[in-house]
DNA sequence: ATGATATGTTGTGCGCAACAACAAATTTGC
DNA sequence: GCAAATTTGTTGTTGCGCACAACATATCAT
């Protein structure tokens, strides 16, 4: 459905203007008021009073400036706030995780909460709580809390918060925003846990500003992913876009693409438990021929997926994260030609794939950067 | 590559909602100054300056009320200019077509120049040129020209104007847009067909004012298509997005889609030479055996492709256009549950499937809209 | 004909960024 | 060391564009 045309007024420009000068500093780190001013092409005077509206609302704080060696009057230095924090939560099987993460990009805490068995909502929403309720009395207690980000390995419907399905959670239908909101009083924003990866890694991680990106993740559950175009993140009709496990490649009858390519079909040939990426980069590097075979058969079965998605997209950068970056590191010049091979020529020159940079805290920062996403977008609000 | 951060000016929001009515009258047809405050929020005096504004620049016309059997004043109608067109430009194999469109949406002239062989880039330049002067002798004497658009069948590096590659016409790393706005002396969009073939679909077709569209046009040459999610046109990085014909179906060792769901194969099958798709359509309409286990063939591998596209994208509308839309055609709610079955559930119960709406003139209206593009942009820049 | 309703028109006010002039802080040149 | 040059922050003014209110205009209902 069409949304109705958006007339810009003139109050808003102040309100879009702050949004994008905080942005600057959150994604982009702590810099002068000079160089604001060059970035934004906005007036001196402009960005004072911009930059005043922000710090009054205790979302930036100016440090001294830094000695350039440079002419001229120095510049302070205006940097994200390290006191506004987001919540950042990601319900596992066996597991809650729940991380306060500055306005900075600082990991301020972080907590693990074992689980006997998989969570339900509810007692998500009760060790939120009790963590936050911790910490407020501890070391957070002159930090303010903005929001939740919530990152949900499953089916997320963003805009309404509720989780479709979470097979390995065992959830289905279920409405996590709101009970979580009416708990904690602050608004919470959910997604689907590859979706926030890619949100990180565009920000601070391998696709760093690049506009055009395709994410795709390998977990014990499969494989899931995000993409980003022209800067925007894609979640489609529902929400529900970047299901990279569910491509089919083997015609009408075959299975799709996280049946072949699978970190359990890997770990059963290498006769290995349950273990970590690291222990399983280490199997891979000391392969038997058997485990080097399906190696190459995951790889160009990969190789086939990503040259479509090439195709059809034509991305500036392709980020692999999870066992498919280990799969990929396996030679990853052989592989990059596989892809590229895959490829029509003229998509398969511009782009790039690469390995993801950011390592476990990765959900944790893409789940904050959901909760900041509404604070950031109207910096009045707050 | 990420862009500078654009920061809105407060001059800029004029232009803006110059651009917002523009696109309104242009896109959804005539309509009321009344209409216009209600759909864009704007004060009753405002949108009076903004009509004012446009109509002084010849972009709109109004007209006198529309008897609407109401209380109160009538309002006066305000379309879109007839009087300013542009070029829209389609070279073949064996022809190449101009038309002129208006901006209120009219196919103004139209002229078919048949070519004994592939034409290069200059007769093409040469043929726009010298019916362009034709008919500013005649027919379009009064008419003001904007721009010209020109919808090739090939891969088309939108941002520069140039052609990447262009097989049937055997044009190869082509400067298109250079030579023809020197030769007609106003800005020149060029474009791949299908994609600007989704263009026209979204705006008076199928998908018409859909957020989240996917469409692929079969035609003899292949399959192509083009992409829209939320509400904005995808290029990719280089504007080579869309290539659905190059999607590989079969595993590392099969031919991609284009090879198997193929117009040229169906044509083999029936024994019919190069007919177009009205006969095509009737010959599948009475078909033998073999000729319906190979449309059943195809339709199966189609709804393949279309089921990830669903999961990948989760679109809310997906258009088929050429021979495409005869396959899905034989049994459409059949072919429709197939595409839904192999796609996961969530995305599946959303998307809605269709056959393309417009006809011949697709293309033409596709490629004046992209001609149009910037003149809706930016409206004082004519 | 008269009142109710809806819309166009005109003049005023307010918010916000641009601009200009000045003040402040640092480096460079002598 | 001190002055000039350079860069940036600060302050007050200007101009632009939309909102709003008051009034004028055109149609329908009774």
């Amino acid at each position: 459905m069409s949304r109705p045309t958006p007339a810009p007024r003139s109050d808003g420009i102040r309100r879009a203007n702050l949004s994008v000068v905080l942005r600057l500093i959150h994604e982009r780190g702590p810099r002068s008021r000079a160089e604001l001013t060059r970035e934004t092409g906005l007036n001196r005077s402009t960005v004072a009073h911009l930059i005043a509206a922000l710090s009054a609302r205790g979302l930036v704080a100016e440090r001294d400036p830094t000695p350039q060696r440079r002419v001229g009057r120095p510049s302070p230095v205006v940097a994200a706030s390290d006191d506004l924090v987001a919540l950042a939560v990601n319900p596992e099987v066996d597991a809650i995780e729940v991380a306060a993460v500055s306005l900075a990009g600082r990991v301020r805490e972080r907590s693990r909460v074992l689980c006997p068995e998989a969570p339900t909502v509810a007692e998500v929403v009760r060790v939120v709580d009790s963590v936050l309720r911790e910490w407020r009395s501890g070391p957070l207690r002159a930090a303010r809390l903005a929001a939740v980000g919530v990152a949900v390995p499953g089916l997320v419907q963003a805009r309404t918060g509720t989780v479709r399905l979470a097979p390995h959670l065992g959830w289905h239908d279920a409405d996590l925003a709101s009970p979580l909101a009416a708990a904690i009083g602050v608004p919470v924003a959910v997604d689907n846990d590859a979706t926030l990866g890619v949100l990180a890694e565009r920000l601070f991680g391998a696709a760093a500003h690049d506009d055009d990106v395709i994410y795709l993740n390998g977990g014990a559950s499969g494989i899931g992913g995000g993409i980003v175009l022209r800067g925007i993140h894609i979640r489609g009709a529902d929400g529900y876009a970047g299901e990279w496990g569910q491509v089919s490649l083997g015609g009408p009858d075959s299975g799709v693409l996280e049946d072949e390519v699978s970190r359990a079909r890997l770990l059963r040939i290498a006769r290995l438990g349950p273990v970590d990426d690291h222990a399983l980069a280490a199997a891979l590097a000391d392969a038997s021929p058997a485990l080097r075979a399906e190696v190459d058969r995951q790889r160009s079965l990969l190789a086939v997926a990503l040259g479509n998605a090439v195709n059809v997209l034509n991305p500036s950068k392709v980020v692999l994260g999870g066992f498919l970056a280990l799969l990929r590191e396996r030679g990853a010049d052989e592989f990059d030609a596989l892809v590229r091979r895959r490829a029509m020529p003229a998509p398969a020159e511009r782009v790039t794939l690469t390995s993801a940079a950011l390592g476990a805290d990765r959900l944790l920062i893409g789940a904050a950067e959901a909760a900041f996403a509404e604070l950031l977008d109207d910096p009045l609000a707050m």
